[in-house]
DNA sequence: ATGGTGGTAGGACCA
């Protein structure tokens, strides 16, 4: 018995790198860490073989777009929730590539992003990125029309700004930093979005993702790519945002770190 | 050091 606390939600992102290789690190972090809804991008598995059994198992509901080899988003939902409203792509941008995922959840508005790599800058890749960003920008505008509380998560493959690089002169010209890179995501920042982890003070040198070679996540040679943005009204709502850098630590990871956060909520 | 590692393939790709 005691003060019945506010009721919040747990949402978080996680760029698994093949979630049939993760499976098993996803299913320990979620009886982990209470989460209710777990966004996840490079799921690299077909619909036919998404592993909903054992998720449903855990207690969630998978909502999944995925392809062959490449690319994949999921959204695993904690079964008591339940989901509305899917969307599978930015409309008039859909090119087959399975990046997209948006559900509604609760009063809770979620896009669930894996942003194009671009490869490097000047090349056909890097194009297609600018104008994936551009078509989202204009994607996204409609959807805070519908939805106050609009969370845009996942990986984003841009960092922010210089204190979400390890080394912001070395790549201020390299793709995941270049400058028409930040302006995109300025763009989305310019539409009422909030950077919802830096609505709070963070450890420096925090980073989401750390490339597999040159022992990168040992030295901390990372960038934070992996973003949740929130709309005005759910920034207001958001009680807390971090990065949870132990999975990186584990055997065989993903070269990703989950972010996680809190938004209280008046009613579920 | 134009390297380094990892996933999907079962070749070169993608990151």
């Amino acid at each position: 018995m005691g003060i019945a606390t506010p009721p919040r939600l747990q949402v978080a992102s996680w760029n698994v790198n093949s979630l049939r290789v993760r499976l098993p690190q996803v299913l320990t972090w979620l009886s982990q860490n209470t989460v209710d809804v777990l966004g996840l991008q490079e799921t690299k598995v077909t619909d036919e073989l998404f592993p909903i059994a054992e998720l449903r198992d855990a207690g969630y509901e998978a909502l999944y777009s995925g392809q062959a080899g490449y690319n994949g988003v999921a959204l695993l939902v904690r079964e008591s929730l339940g989901t509305d409203d899917i969307v599978k792509a930015i409309p008039e941008f859909d090119h087959g590539q399975r990046r997209v995922l948006l559900a509604t959840v609760g009063d809770l508005r979620i896009a669930n992003l894996y942003v194009p790599n671009g490869e490097a800058v000047g090349t056909d890749k890097y194009r297609y990125k600018l104008d994936w960003l551009d078509a989202l920008h204009g994607f996204l505008r409609a959807e805070l029309q519908r939805y106050p509380r609009l969370l845009v998560m996942g990986d984003f493959n841009v960092a922010p700004a210089d204190p979400d690089v390890y080394a912001p002169d070395l790549w201020r010209d390299r793709v995941l930093f270049s400058a028409p890179e930040r302006q995109a995501l300025n763009a989305l920042f310019d539409l009422g979005l909030a950077d919802a982890f830096r609505l709070f003070d963070q450890s420096p040198a925090s980073y989401s993702w750390w490339d597999y070679r040159a022992g990168a996540f040992r030295r901390n040679l990372g960038l934070r790519i992996d973003l949740m943005l929130a709309s005005p009204r759910l920034a207001r709502e958001c009680l807390e945002c971090r990065i949870d850098r132990i999975p990186r630590g584990w055997e065989r990871p993903s070269d990703h770190a989950p972010v996680m956060a809190t938004f209280e909520r008046d009613e579920l």
